[in-house]
DNA sequence: CATTATAATAAACATAATGTTGGATTACAA
DNA sequence: TTGTAATCCAACATTATGTTTATTATAATG
C-alpha cells in the first residue's frame, strides 16, 4: 500500500528479497529457507533484511497480503455484484486472468512449498462463488461437507492449471469450474 | 516391518520419538520442529535419535510408510476386488474405519503441519475409487481436471471429518463421498 | 544365572545459522 | 548542497546441528 512513496533504496531492497524468495520457493519449503541464503541470492546485507522483516515467514506473509490486496483491487467492480446469479463466473474469470498475469508468483504462493495462509485467503474469496447451494433437502452438516468438497476441488484445479503452465485460457477455466459447481 | 523382532529398547526409543512427534505436530509444522525439542519431550538422548533417523522429516516419513503399510494390510481383502462396480464404497468404508481408529495420527499426518507425502499416498490409494469416469463426451484434459477436482474434494472432506472429531460414522462418510463422486 | 552383545547415555566438539549491535559508508530527497 | 536515513560491514553471544568417544544399562542367549 502506497509503495510508491517509499525511498528507492527501500523499494529496491524489498523487491530483491521478494524475488529471491520466489526463486528459492520453487525449490524448497518456506521454512527450510534460511535468511542467509535469501540475502545472498538477493545480494542484500543480512542486517538490512532484519530491518524490514522478522524472518522468511514474515516476508512471505507480507507478499501474500500485497498480492491479495492487489487481487481484490482488480475485482473491485465485480465483487459487489457477486450476489446475483450471473456474476460468479465473471468473478472466476477475473481471478484466473489475474493469476495468469502473475502465474510465477501464484504458482509459488499456492504451491506445496508455501504455507496455507494464501490458500486460505483464496478459498475465502472463492467461497462467495462456490458456496451457493439452494438444495433444501440436505441437512446443514452435509451442506458443509459439500462446500468443503467444492472449494478444495476448485483450488486443486487452480493449482494444477498453474503448475502446468496456464495452458487453458481464463475463460475456459472459469467455464470448467463453473460447470463443475 | 517385523517391528516385533526388534530389541525392546529400540522399540521403546522409536515409540517415544513417534509419540513426541505427533504431539509437537499438533502445534507446529514439521520443519520447525527441532531434533532437540523432540528428544527432550520423548526423554531420549539426542545421539540416540541420530542412531535411528537423519532428522525430523526422516522420522515423519518412516511413520507415514508404516501407517500406509498397515492401512494397505487392512484393505488387503477388498483392494483386489476394487475394479468391479460395488467395491469402491467398501474400500472407502474400510479406510474411514481405519482412520477413525487412528484418528489422532491421521489428523496429524493429513493436517497442515505435515508435508504432502502422506496426502499423496492417500490420494494414490483413493484414486482407484474416484477416477472411474466413463463419460466419453469429454476430452482427456478435462477428465484430468475432473479427477483432480474429485480427489482433492475427497481428501478435504476426509480432513474436515478428522479435524472435527470423526463425529459421523464410517458408513455415513463413505456413503456421502460415494454420492458426491 | 552368568555372559556376551548391543543399545542408550553423557559429554565434548566443530560447524553453521540466528538475531542484534555500533559505527562507517553511501544514496536519497528536498 | 546538505541533512537524513538506509545500507553495509564486522563483531558478538546464542542456539541447533551432526558427530564422536567412553561409559553405563539393558536385552538376548545358553
Amino acid at each position: 500500500m502506497n509503495e510508491n512513496k517509499l525511498d528507492r533504496r527501500v523499494k529496491y531492497t524489498r523487491t530483491m528479497l521478494k524475488n529471491a524468495l520466489v526463486q528459492l520457493m520453487k525449490q524448497q519449503h518456506i521454512s527450510t529457507i534460511s535468511v542467509k541464503a535469501l540475502c545472498e541470492l538477493a545480494d542484500i546485507n543480512r542486517s538490512t533484511f532484519y530491518a524490514h522483516y522478522n524472518d522468511q515467514n514474515d516476508l512471505l506473509h507480507q507478499m501474500e497480503e500485497e498480492v491479495m490486496d492487489d487481487l481484490r483491487w482488480h475485482l473491485k467492480d465485480v465483487l459487489p455484484q457477486s450476489f446475483d446469479d450471473k456474476a460468479p463466473v465473471l468473478v472466476l474469470t477475473r481471478i484466473f486472468e489475474y493469476a495468469k498475469e502473475n502465474s510465477e508468483l501464484f504458482q509459488v504462493l499456492l504451491g506445496e512449498n508455501s504455507d496455507y495462509l494464501f490458500q486460505k485467503d483464496v478459498i475465502e474469496l472463492s467461497q462467495i462463488v462456490s458456496s451457493r447451494n439452494n438444495d433444501n433437502t440436505l441437512d446443514a452438516r452435509t451442506k458443509d461437507y459439500i462446500v468443503e468438497f467444492r472449494t478444495a476441488g476448485c483450488i486443486s484445479i487452480f493449482q494444477k492449471w498453474l503448475k502446468e503452465g496456464t495452458i487453458e485460457s481464463s475463460d475456459e477455466m472459469s467455464n470448467l469450474v463453473g460447470r463443475l459447481l
